[in-house]
DNA sequence: TCTACACCCTGTAGCAACTACAGGGTCAAG
DNA sequence: CTTGACCCTGTAGTTGCTACAGGGTGTAGA
């Protein structure tokens, strides 16, 4: 298999698969006599789940550590599960960030008069009152 | 006042003032015989904005446009408006995904049995099937 | 046989939004 | 007079790619 087809089987780009082999997710694979990169199955496999977990959030490192830990099949689950917990506690605190801006930001919006922007309240609202600063 | 004073007035990082300097959100201030920088109210109006928008989570870009904004006093509000009002729908769109990811990712942890990782039903779900493969 | 075109190669620079040095200079207190 | 806290410039690092630049290769049609 030829990178471009490697990279279209997986809905990657071909630059991002390089890029996975010289951080060291991807094996180099076999060379052909011009130098082209011909991959195997299990590239494909192991592509494949790099871009699941990436799908699902997890950061590249995390990969790294779950493509490891996968290799390793005697191995007790509970590292991997560590990992998607630790995921998931991160994925939470995002979410709650977010809605705790978003509710700000839609009370700022919602005080929006549509008048001038010297009495814009947006405005007023990121600028320090001119009172506190006299 | 100094660059570590306006820094600390405002939470802010030395190495950041100087960073929003150089992209032109910070006007440069003058300096003193030292070559210190020398900072104003104005200065520290000017920041507090940037420190509040980002806080905001807008980009820096959109801060560049709403400062652009709120020098023209006579403009109509509406173009803040827009700028507010996308950044919440970028909000709701993160809110979104993060969202789903959680789900998906909730499924997967409650699908473990802390057995090995050769039973691993999150490697299982990252990793193609062996029987696809042949 | 030529040539166009799609693909492949390496290597480097760019994105956001900072952060962290390295290697200097300045200034006030003790 | 020296110590330490501050200041300066400039560059490189972070994450996860993406986009060239400047080449080589392979194949299909005229």
């Amino acid at each position: 298999m030829k990178i471009g087809e490697l990279a279209s089987a997986t809905a990657t780009k071909v630059e991002t698969v390089r890029y996975y082999e010289k951080i060291g997710l991807l094996p180099p694979p076999a060379r052909t006599s011009a130098n082209y990169r011909a991959y195997g199955n299990d590239h494909l496999a192991r592509l494949s789940f790099i871009r699941r977990a990436r799908d699902l959030g997890f950061t590249l490192e995390a990969v790294r550590e779950l493509l490891t830990l996968s290799d390793d099949k005697a191995q007790s689950c509970d590292a991997v599960d560590g990992i998607a917990r630790i995921h998931l506690t991160e994925i939470d605190r995002k979410v709650a960030d977010l809605t705790a801006l978003r509710g700000e930001l839609d009370r700022i919006i919602g005080s929006c008069r549509h008048g001038t922007v010297a009495d814009c309240k947006i405005i007023e609202t990121l600028a320090p009152r001119e009172r506190d600063k006299a």
